[in-house]
Parts: C-alpha cells; sequence; structure tokens
DNA sequence: ACAGTTTCGTTGACGGGTCAATTAATTTGT
DNA sequence: ACAAATTAATTGACCCGTCAACGAAACTGT
C-alpha cells in the first residue's frame, strides 16, 4: 500500500491553495522579490546604480567617511560582498579611498564629487518609494509589523 | 567646497541608528535572510534537503502529481530553477517522470517511495517550525501582518 | 623582542535565483 | 494541410550573497 491517500489521483488540486501558502516563510520571500526586483528596476532607471551599490553609498554617505569593516559590522552585510561592490564603486569613482595612517591595513572610504552627488539625489527617490510603500498602511499596522518582524528574526536564531 | 556638511567628521556615526534602519524593505530583507538560513539547516540536518528541493518536494506531494510548467506557475516559482532542482532530485531517486502521453513535451511528475517518505516525514518538520515561528504571536498580529504583506506585495508590482 | 592571536580587506568557490535563447512538441488560423 | 504562433522543458550566462581561506598589518602577553 504505498498510496495511503484519500483521493486517487486525477484532480488533486488544480489550482487550490497550494500547502506554500500557509507558509508564512513563503510569502515573506516573494514579497521580498518583488521588493527587491522593484527597487533594482527604479535604481536602474534613475541612478543607473544596483541595490547593493545603493546600499553602499547610502551607508558611507550617511556616516561621511567610513571603514569597510565598520560598515560590514554594522549593517550586518557580507565582508566580502562589500569589498566587490566597492571595488567597482571605486572603479566607477563614485568613492574614494586612503589608506589609514594609524592603521595600515584599513582605508578610509569617502564618497567622491560624484558619488554625493547620486547619493543626494538618490536618497529622496527612495525615501519617496518607501512612503509609497507605506501609503494605505496605518501607523498601527505599521508598528505590528515591525514587532513581527523582530518577533520572527528572533525566533529564526536558534 | 566639496563638503557641504553640517559636521566635519570623526564622531559621525560610531553606533547610531543607521540610515537603512528606517527602510522597512532592509529589515525585511534581513529577516527573510535569517529564515532562509535557519530553514536550510533545518532540512539539511533533518532530511539532508535543500530548501529550494524541499519547495519542490512539498508542493510535487501535495499536488500528487504534476508537470514542471504547472509548478512553476501556481508557485511563482521559476522555470529554469525548478528544473534544475528536479534534475538532482531525480538524480537521487526522489521524483519519478514519465511523460505524458496526450503531451508528449511535457512530463509527469510524482514523488517515488523514497521521496514520498522524505514529504511525510519533512513536512510535519516545517509545520512544527512555522509553528514555532508563530509562538507567541496572536491572531490579530498575524492576521495585520498578512494584510501588510499582501498591500506590500501589490505595491511593489509597478 | 617576538610568537601567537586578532583584525583588515581581498579573493575563490559555491549555491540560489533570474533572464534569455533554444529545441521539440502542440495548437491555431486560414 | 501546413505555416505561424504558442507552450514545455532544458540550458547557458550572469548577478547576488555566503562562506572559507588567505596575506598583511596590528595588537597581546611574556
Amino acid at each position: 500500500m504505498p498510496h495511503p491517500q484519500t483521493q486517487p489521483d486525477s484532480d488533486a488540486h488544480p489550482a487550490g491553495p497550494l500547502p506554500l501558502h500557509q507558509f508564512l516563510t513563503y510569502r515573506l520571500s516573494r514579497v521580498q522579490a518583488k521588493l527587491n526586483a522593484q527597487a533594482t528596476r527604479l535604481l536602474r532607471d534613475t541612478s543607473g546604480i544596483t541595490l547593493a551599490q545603493w546600499r553602499v553609498i547610502a551607508l558611507i554617505g550617511a556616516a561621511g567617511q567610513t571603514r569597510l569593516s565598520a560598515l560590514a559590522r554594522e549593517a550586518a552585510l557580507d565582508k566580502g560582498l562589500v569589498s566587490r561592490n566597492l571595488k567597482t564603486l571605486i572603479g566607477d569613482g563614485l568613492v574614494s579611498t586612503r589608506t589609514d595612517d594609524s592603521d595600515h591595513r584599513a582605508q578610509i572610504l569617502q564618497l567622491t564629487r560624484t558619488g554625493q552627488d547620486i547619493y543626494e539625489r538618490t536618497l529622496p527617490i527612495m525615501q519617496a518609494r518607501q512612503k509609497r510603500l507605506r501609503d494605505g498602511l496605518s501607523e498601527t499596522e505599521l508598528e505590528s509589523f515591525r514587532r513581527v518582524l523582530d518577533h520572527l528574526e528572533i525566533a529564526a536564531e536558534e
């Protein structure tokens, strides 16, 4: 008896609710993918940079001056990833580096003039997008959403 | 004057709230990454399969019988991705295929005995995990969470 | 002063995921 | 009946993100 199933075969699940839909992690990853795609599109069309590049630029722009390790640590980004993105950003002339005098391993990162321009031009665009995403959501809903995210994040660390 | 900034340099942002933290998309991607990592660990330790493989198995297991295109369409997974995962699943003897008689392009997918076993063993594990994740969250919070996810998903499609 | 450890950043390898091109089979329109 | 369009599945190219290994520089303790 290899098939202790209720129904034999044919009309099993033509378009019914798939089992994955009950999993909130599945919903989460779908939504996240779409949001990423949207952000990537937006950045490509308006500023010609990738999402990962934008994250690095935003971090440097906000900090004014940092080092790779600080970025990676504070934003919980992978060192290697940041390093690679940085390489292209430096190549494109958006970020400048100079080695730290007091620590010759470290490099001090800073936006160039061009990088600063892009930062200042892109920041409001991305903030406007965030506003658009939140549009129609009440403050209560947002708070609850953040609470659930916090909860999930903690629950995921086990 | 390349620096029209308020503060010159040093104590810019030692550990203050980074700009990214206000972006809920950033929070979302962080949480999602951690959840994924957790699921990957869990599956590796208990069933020896990857997350993507599990998704495919779960879909086939629930449907009983399907075709690749149906899976990809209904679960909004990439065709190529499913195809590759399927290849290893077939190689590992978890999924069997036979070409559809009424459509020689299509293949009918089904779990093998082993695949079925893994499915039946893994499903409760994953459901228990979902339960654990939800633990401590009220039904109201979950509903609100899903509503916000729906909202974001729609808002991301533009 | 110097062996051991830690930290900084780079790099290689790998899996996950998306996109586009391709082949083969099927359906559609005339 | 047959050319054109559609659909099924595979494949290759590519980016993103994670992990581990590494060389170089800097600390640590004795």
